[in-house]
DNA sequence: AATCTAAATGAGACTTATTTGCACTTGTGT
DNA sequence: ACACAAGTGCAAATAAGTCTCATTTAGATT
């Protein structure tokens, strides 16, 4: 259906030296559709009910080559397996709150925060590159439902 | 050699409702003893070095043990294994600068960081139980080696 | 439009970290 | 000393991700 869309991507991959198969306009058309954090394996049955196909091997080596490109970010939420989301636009930075109970990410940036971690690290003579802020802990969905 | 601090260490263990085993009290002498973030395979080769019966399956084995019973903390520095550290006194919490480029890892507690946590919870009404902060970069020696 | 070629893909074998099933061993309460 | 649940060792099993290599394809070239 969205001709417009497909051809946008192709432009974006092109635009970021990446040929335009239809395995990575698929895979970013997903990623873009939602603010869900999917992991390989989900994106790859997701893909897979769509458009026959795709491999797994094509799967991690599209979202690395689109992780290098920053088209997408690539988060560790610790359990085990990396999640994926399309990057937002420029220096969206954000960090995340993690539901233990129901699996919930709830994405928030906060500018002092990131004002201290900057301080920390001069206070160290640590030059930072990047960095990840993760809060475990109940949604407030889950706090009330208890 | 240090026979009280092995009756120390099993005492621990049998106040956490844990058997004190030779494989355990092992374990968490070598914790103890330094200030590295060991991960499972390097920990069970130093135990091997020691003192010979030890399995992978108990290293993991008790490791979990231990992190459940706080003994142990488990962290996650995104490179695909889990490292362990023995759990300093009550809330001696702290996070991470992580050097990409030697792999020493530098603790760090900030008040104002752990404040500002709390008030993006707040926000959010989200009921934090731990979190972890990582600030990926390179450290001071590295950037002079250069 | 047909052709060329480096980049990308698919299938499946492989690696690395961790878990599990099960028979055997060992702390520890009595 | 004894009993038995907790703990252990081994090897097989998972799980996530990577790699090899033969085949396909996007997109530049004619």
């Amino acid at each position: 259906m969205s001709a417009a869309e497909n051809q946008e991507l192709k432009q974006v991959l092109r635009e970021h030296e990446l040929k335009a198969t239809s395995q990575r306009v698929a895979l970013l058309k997903l990623l873009g559709a939602t603010s869900e954090h999917f992991d390989a394996e989900e994106i790859y049955l997701e893909l897979r009910k769509r458009q026959k196909n795709v491999s797994r091997a094509t799967v991690y080596r599209s979202l690395e080559a689109l992780v290098d490109q920053d088209l997408v970010k690539k988060l560790d939420f610790g359990d085990g397996r990396m999640r994926y989301e399309r990057s937002k636009g420029e220096d969206e930075h954000h960090d995340h709150l993690i539901c233990e109970v129901c699996g919930k990410v709830i994405e928030f940036f906060n500018l002092e925060m990131e004002a201290q971690q900057l301080s920390v690290c001069e206070d160290h003579g640590f030059k930072p590159t990047t960095h990840t802020m993760h809060i475990f802990g109940t949604c407030s969905e889950c706090q009330s439902i208890n």
